[in-house]
DNA sequence: GCTTTTTGTTTGGTATCACAAAACTCTGTT
DNA sequence: AACAGAGTTTTGTGATACCAAACAAAAAGC
């Protein structure tokens, strides 16, 4: 077994980093937080600490990119995300294949169940979601593309953890933590240990409410030709409408639109991938 | 009228604009440029004319902050644009009310004529797409997000110049050019005005081949309740499949739509707003 | 298997430039 | 008409982004 560098692990020290360029980018996440309506120079300058006029340079140079968009003249100018972000964004998740070739599938399910279903990837140890399509009736849960969700209370999140060699599993544990969400959150680690036993057992994961209440979601894993999870759908709906025998019967649909797109991808069906994971 | 501050508007002056911060964002379009496969540090660091060291600096602040993802490791490490830019840059999409409230009608609209839509607004002068249905069977035409048009050759473009003030549209076109793209673009200025008192006459836009040879498209405006355009709808389609009664037919439909969404923002119908411009 | 090559990572030193403070110019309000 | 509040511009300076070069470590070649 290799050392684990622990504190070894001077690439994302501190030092290595451009501190103009953090704030910078700080300064995005605080108009993403201000949202629809933008928000001012002077608040934006508050809000990070800096200079009017530091600020306005960062705002310019957003701007001249069309990383930011201004609106309004003088004293009612206020500043949003811009379309490049866009673009960019649609890119980022133009490279990851299996968006594309899942949002066919992710709509065909949509149609089948009527519920919101998502395609989601595992990045740096959280799930984020790279594709989704809502039901035309339902509630529209905050399924933002880009979102990260946490891996031990989502259904997407614990089916990938579940097909990782269990090492990797917890050693993502580690980092991420198992912060409580709602009641139902398994922030146990041998609890959520003999969770993903089952995942591995049934073929799928359930959130039952562990992210937010009154929420459940089922999901399964996207397989690869060597079998290895390249991502997790699922789908999501109310807690009310969920009977033992509803969640059984949708979790085979599901699984029925997964593997033909695990097959469409050329990868392995659920049934062998998982089947894989019992013998080890 | 108002003056014209030609030279004046020293806003976008490049002293008021950060080097480090402009530099970053090159990277993050040359990263963007490498797409599925990813750069490479050494590779990126020279196409940005910067140090191995300055480049990696910079890197490992996007990687923290998730805006770039490195997949890898050692001399085969790659890094690729990442997933914190598909939450802001939804984000920045759903700034905008329309794209969220337009997506039902692009699929309506999408499913009733079998050709892929889209809904775009007007940013910085250019058309940018913030929305897209895509045909099942349809060829697939280059319809990512976030993607600036130019105004006078693509469907939407040509339909929100149109419901501008005649003065501000001149405006924008002084800024963007009319570059050919096409044969069939429109390059002269007088011509292109004639065919904006055509969209205002007939109350939609067509793009004969003037984009991307071959494909044809239509658009109208989605408008507010003051009468002002907020974006606009396209349908695109090929050339062959575009008799002069289909385009009819199609823009119709299209029309149809289009009222609808803008009813249901509470703004004026197509009919009532082009009325409007005429008069004017 | 050893060497060579090529990659990412780390180190100081320095000239650059990102930043703060304050003056200025508007626009919208009282 | 004066005020208040916003965004814009200026200037100087101390922090820091950058380069060059050395280092480590994995891949490729012989």
């Amino acid at each position: 077994m290799r050392e684990v560098n622990q504190g070894k692990n001077a690439a994302a020290d501190e030092r290595y980093r451009v501190q103009s360029l953090g704030r910078a980018l700080d300064l995005l996440e605080l108009l993403g937080k201000a949202g629809r309506d933008g928000g001012r120079l002077t608040d934006l300058a508050n809000g990070l600490g800096l200079s009017k006029a530091a600020t306005y340079a960062i705002l310019q140079t957003y701007h001249s990119r069309g990383f930011v968009s201004a609106i309004g003249e003088g004293p009612t100018k206020r500043y949003r995300l811009g379309m490049s972000l866009a673009r960019l964004g649609d890119m980022a998740i133009s490279n990851i294949a299996l968006a594309d070739i899942a949002m066919p599938v992710l709509r065909a399910l949509t149609r089948e169940v009527s519920l919101t279903s998502r395609v989601a990837i595992l990045d740096e140890g959280y799930a984020v979601v790279i594709g989704r399509a809502d039901a035309p009736g339902a509630v529209r849960f905050d399924a933002a593309l880009g979102r990260r969700e946490l891996p031990h209370s989502s259904a997407v999140g614990k089916s990938m953890l579940a097909a990782l060699p269990r090492a990797q599993a917890l050693a993502i544990l580690r980092e991420t933590g198992l912060p409580r969400r709602t009641p139902h959150t398994i922030t146990n680690l041998i609890a959520l240990q003999s969770d993903l036993d089952r995942v591995v057992a049934r073929g799928y994961a359930v959130d039952d409410e562990e992210d937010t209440e009154g929420v459940v979601c089922i999901g399964t894993c996207v397989f690869d030709r060597t079998g290895n999870a390249v991502g997790a759908i699922s789908i999501t709906g109310l807690k009310q409408n969920s009977s033992e025998d509803r969640q059984e019967q949708l979790a085979a649909i599901l699984v029925r639109h997964t593997d033909q797109l695990s097959r469409h991808m050329g990868g392995l069906d659920g049934r062998d991938a998982w089947a894989l994971r019992r013998v080890a």
